[in-house]
DNA sequence: ACTGTGACACTGG
DNA sequence: ACCAGTGCCACAG
C-alpha cells in the first residue's frame, strides 16, 4: 500500500496535524507552528495550511507577537471567538505569555539548518 | 523545469 | 508605533 513514497505534501499535513493539537483557550503563530512542525523557515505556507485543509482551528494560529494577521470581518470574528474560548487580550494582540501553545516533543527532525 | 504564491518573520527608516 | 522592503521555502499550476 504506500503507493510512491512522495504521495502527499508532507509539509501540509504536519503543519495540519500541530493546528489540530493546539488545545482550546490555546494559540500559536505561524512560526511556532512551521517550527513544531519540523519547517522553521516556512511560515508562510502555514497560511496556505489554513486555506487548503478545512477544519482546523484557524483562529487559533496568530501572527508573530500574537496579532491577528487576518483583516477586516474576518480578524474580527477570530478575536470573537478566541475570546469565547478565555483568551485574554491585550489591545489587539493575544496575550502570548498566557496563551501560547508550547508543542510537545519539538523534534527537530529537519536538523535545524546549521549555520 | 520554472514561475507564482502566500492569514509570515525580521530589520531598518 | 507604523510602513516598506527583503528573505524565506514548499506547494500548485
Amino acid at each position: 500500500m504506500k503507493r510512491s513514497p512522495a504521495d502527499k505534501p508532507l509539509l501540509t499535513a504536519a503543519i495540519a496535524a500541530m493546528i489540530r493539537r493546539i488545545p482550546r483557550g490555546r494559540v500559536s503563530t505561524y512560526g511556532a507552528i512551521a517550527e513544531a512542525a519540523g519547517y522553521p523557515r516556512c511560515a508562510r505556507h502555514v497560511s496556505k495550511v489554513l486555506n487548503q485543509v478545512p477544519g482546523l482551528p484557524w483562529q487559533r494560529v496568530l501572527g508573530a507577537g500574537g496579532h491577528i494577521s487576518l483583516s477586516g470581518e474576518d480578524g474580527f470574528e477570530q478575536r470573537f471567538l478566541l475570546k469565547a474560548e478565555g483568551v485574554r487580550f491585550k489591545g489587539s494582540r493575544v496575550d502570548m505569555l498566557s496563551h501560547e501553545h508550547h508543542f510537545p516533543g519539538t523534534s527537530r527532525k529537519v536538523s535545524s539548518r546549521k549555520r
